[in-house]
Parts: C-alpha cells; sequence; structure tokens
DNA sequence: TATTGTTATACTCTATAACTATA
DNA sequence: TATAGTTATAGAGTATAACAATA
C-alpha cells in the first residue's frame, strides 16, 4: 500500500514557500516581482520567440504581451523584429536587465546558501545530488509539463 | 573562500517551481488560487484574527480583505464576530472548506509523492530530514521573518 | 487556412493611504 | 490615542475571446 506519511512532500512545500518568498522579498526591493525575475533569467542563454517564452513560463500567449511590455518600459528587454517573419519577434534581455538579474541571482544565492550551510559540505553535495534527480523525474513524469 | 558552486540553490529553486506549478494547476481545476489553498491550509487548525492571518501569509491586512471576502462568498471560511471585542472578527474554515482543502490537499501529495519515488526509501528519508534541517534554519536564520 | 502576436475585458491579488468603529 | 478591520484606489498578473497581420 503506497500510503506514505507526507512529511517528505510537507517539508518540499514549507522549503519552497520558504525559498519563494525570500526571492519575492529581493526581487521587490528592486522592483520586480518573481515572474519578472524567471522572465530575465530564461533570457540570459535564450532569445525566443513570445510563443516559446509562453511555454517556458506556462502562461497564454496573451499573459506575455503585458508582461513584455512592462519590462521593455524598464527597459530590461527589446522586442527584435525577425527579418524572416514580420509577425514574429524575438525578445532579447537588455543589458541593464542582465545586470539587474544578476544582482538579484547573486543576493538570492548568498541568502539560500547561507541557509543550506546549516548542513556540512557532504550534506550539502547529498542534498543536491537527491534534489537533481527529483527534477529530472519532475521532466521524466511531466503531468505539468505533459498536459500541453 | 565561501564562493561555493551554486548548484544546490539553483537546484532547489528549480524544484520550487516544479512544486509550485502543480500545487497550482491542481488547485485552478478547482478553481482555487495558491494563496486560497494557502489560507485553507492555515485554518486547518486555528481560527485566526485578520491580523495574524497576515501575519502568517506575510501580506498586508488590506489585502486580506478581499481574500477573505472572495473565500467567504464562496462558503469556504466564515468571520466569527469577537464577543469580548467588537471590532475584531476570527476567520473560521467552513465544512465546505475543510474538505476541498483535504481533496487538493491528497491530489497534491499524490503527485509530489510519486515525483520523489524515483528515490528509493532510504533516499527519500535523508531527504526528508536534510530538508528539515533547511527549514529549521531558516525559522533561526530569520530574515524573510525577522525583517518584521 | 494556420500562425504570431496584440487588444479588449474581466477577475484575482497586492500595496498604500484613508477611513470607521471600538477599545 | 491605539487597535481591528474595511474601503478607495491603483497597478501587476492572469485567462478567454476576438482581432490583425502575415505566412
Amino acid at each position: 500500500m503506497p500510503k506514505p506519511d507526507p512529511s517528505l512532500v510537507d517539508g518540499l512545500f514549507q522549503l519552497s514557500f520558504v525559498l519563494l518568498a525570500r526571492l519575492s522579498r529581493i526581487a521587490a526591493e528592486h522592483d520586480l516581482s518573481v515572474v519578472q525575475v524567471r522572465l530575465l533569467g530564461i533570457l540570459r542563454d535564450r532569445e525566443p520567440g513570445m510563443l516559446e517564452l509562453a511555454r517556458h513560463l506556462e502562461l497564454e500567449k496573451s499573459s506575455l504581451s503585458g508582461l513584455v511590455d512592462r519590462a521593455e518600459k524598464r527597459g530590461l528587454v527589446e522586442r527584435i523584429p525577425s527579418p524572416s517573419d514580420r509577425r514574429a519577434a524575438t525578445i532579447r534581455v537588455t543589458a541593464q536587465g542582465r545586470k539587474l538579474s544578476r544582482v538579484i541571482a547573486e543576493a538570492v544565492t548568498a541568502e539560500v546558501d547561507a541557509l543550506v550551510h546549516v548542513l556540512p559540505e557532504a550534506d550539502r553535495k547529498r542534498l543536491a545530488v537527491l534534489v537533481e534527480r527529483v527534477c529530472a523525474s519532475s521532466a521524466t513524469l511531466g503531468a505539468a509539463s505533459r498536459t500541453r
């Protein structure tokens, strides 16, 4: 009977809320939302179109228009018209956006890193491996992504 | 030099987004938002006033009025006037709210449990312990909570 | 016809500031 | 005066549906 105690699941969600709250607070200190931070993060090594971006963020394309509008208005991203398809554009992070993204990432990493440093080196390594495996299983087991 | 590779932090955030996306999808299937689910969760074993509820959710009290309004309109919670203080009220989850909360919690737990079952029993136990410790360190190191 | 993206509309969520009523 | 809570207002984020322009 796979009727396991939910303490692991509860713990994982508790940790998720802690991490997200911290990300949210740090982002807000720079007048950004979590979604905007994610947007900039995705653009770090990609120059996707609106549809691809929507897929990455799991949002409707119409939701992206406003999201990108606001980011563009702040000079964080640019719409680059596609030369081959006059309907399409790709979204590119600006130097300013990249910088802001980096500042936030560093602050968040420093803070969360301090958190995980209650664990000794060996345990941190082990935790990283375990978390990595669960993430991989999520990609395989889909559901959230498989739905579309 | 504490300049650690950020792979653990990245992994933790990646996992957080996966979990939140799943919670969000399952909640949406029941026409609830993540915040509403958290609200019901907090009320599972408490009957707090608006201010206490705001503190738990890390929201302004004014944000709670609407939140509770919408939950009350759907019959998920009730405002119980305090007999001793005519300004105050406590928020109580209804039987319907409790039931909905349970249904969602079970669906989420089942799904995430399936995810963590890529790990063998021993690793799941270990993961639970490590996650628990990091959560505890968050409570100690504050920052998110210490700010207020 | 199909695809890329935007616009119109409506709702939830959130904060700040001002307010009401009670303590 | 101080506290519990609401209201007014504004803005971000999101979805659905309809639309425009291009393929």
